[in-house]
DNA sequence: TTAATATGCAACTATATGGTTGCAAATATA
DNA sequence: TATATTTGCAACCATATAGTTGCATATTAA
């Protein structure tokens, strides 16, 4: 399949995604996926092939019991996205090498 | 549209449009696309659609000189993931937070 | 036992995505 | 001027994605 920072930025690239991660986090509680998709507009099986796709970044993990299944948030897979994030900081803050390297063109 | 953000991400989950971003960050000098699309396997074309989502993601700038076209990067839009990351930080230490909510369950 | 609830699976649709090729136009070079 | 180079545009293709609906199944509650 993917990389594994792919999956975890595929995951989080969807805004329907980060709202579903986000309320798990916020919650602090495990969820059962009727309650989670009694929380947004699109349909409940909608909802769920996100739940996939977030468990497969590992930004979920399921848990069944009897015939419910809770949900929970782990935000650990975000650290890789950090450390790819972390080489670049450097970079973001002089906007004048950018410029610099710019006006280097030939001309 | 969509949203900067969901931009920004969508432009990044893509493993061959890290590495062109890549290639210009460390190039840390203006590229023409042909030269740019010298360093990867697909054509030219392919790369310059991946220019084209770079672009609108702001993560690259692109200006005119004669019949080029020369290609720098900008890490400034990364700020803000580094800013949405920062919210789940305190989140992806804590594993033992995760373990308690798994244990909350009802039973 | 019967009814309600929570879920998964499968099929389907529309659109986005990552890639290709062919060709035309603009610019630079011989 | 004739030729080579850099690029954009457009069409096309295969697959992925985000969403839907219908139905079957397992578990819980009346």
């Amino acid at each position: 399949m993917q990389d594994k920072i792919t999956r975890v930025l595929k995951a989080i690239a969807d805004p329907t995604r980060r709202e579903i991660f986000h309320a798990l986090v916020v919650a602090s509680a495990a969820m059962p996926i009727t309650q989670i998709s009694g929380q947004f507009q699109i349909s409940r099986q909608g909802v769920t092939k996100h739940l996939r796709t977030l468990e497969d970044a590992g930004l979920i993990h399921i848990n069944s019991k009897g015939r419910e299944r809770y949900c929970f948030a782990d935000a650990e897979p975000l650290k890789e996205v950090n450390h790819w994030l972390k080489f670049y900081e450097r970079f973001w803050d002089d906007s004048l090498n950018n410029l610099g390297t710019y006006l280097d063109q030939p001309s």
